[in-house]
DNA sequence: ATTTAATATTGCAATATTACGATAAAGATT
DNA sequence: AATCTTTATCGTAATATTGCAATATTAAAT
């Protein structure tokens, strides 16, 4: 008991289920809305933008990289970390389409 | 330690979070998806449609509803549960600011 | 008034997450 | 080579989540 049932459902409620749990913790949110605030891949620099210790947002980068929100490559002695296109393109389709079934449902409430 | 300081972070980082976390497993995922199949609100059955104990379902819309992902009223001896509207319309405006900021960005990988 | 049906709550065990100090690793600088 | 800088990993404590059996609640049906 207390681990998630993953194997009893479909690979789609699994994959956003995976990308949510990702966004799902502010401090992970703040990295996010940093990497777009600096229209950049950012080297370095991301520690000193969170009130975290350097292990704790060293950990929220791998879970977003887990994730495959974020890219991260070795840059000198600096790690360049990027948002990562492909996946927040999926995420939104996910909404749009969510979105839209609610639109054509009936309207009971 | 080991609890999350919200405090730290915006109103706004704090609120995508919350609703992320609470997509952010595939059961309530499912949950969602089962509420946008059957185009409809829905009273009683949701137990029946998932791999879990009833205490547990009863759990995870109890979290869907805190979240504010869905609604809950009571219509007799059953629950009448449906989608929240206005909060997922919200999450697709989050995910469509986040990739209009993506795509006005420098290239940079 | 009893019984039935649907959902919620409680209590608890297993597991996961969050956070950080200490330390390691690896390239850059001197 | 020694040092500095940056990021990762380990170990561990605190807290949260997941899941379910047992039980409670509440309204309908008999």
């Amino acid at each position: 008991m207390g681990a998630t049932k993953t194997e009893h459902f479909t690979d789609k409620q699994n994959e956003l289920a995976v990308l949510a749990k990702a966004i799902g913790h502010p401090a992970r949110v703040a990295i996010i809305d940093y990497l777009l605030k600096v229209d950049a891949c950012i080297c370095g620099d991301i520690v000193n933008e969170l009130p975290l210790a350097q292990p704790t947002v060293s950990q929220h980068l791998k879970e977003l990289k887990n994730a495959g929100l974020i890219t991260g490559e070795i840059e000198g002695n600096a790690i360049c970390y990027c948002i990562n296109q492909k996946t927040f393109s999926k995420l939104q389709q996910f909404f749009t389409r969510i979105n839209t079934k609610i639109e054509k449902k009936n309207n009971c409430c």
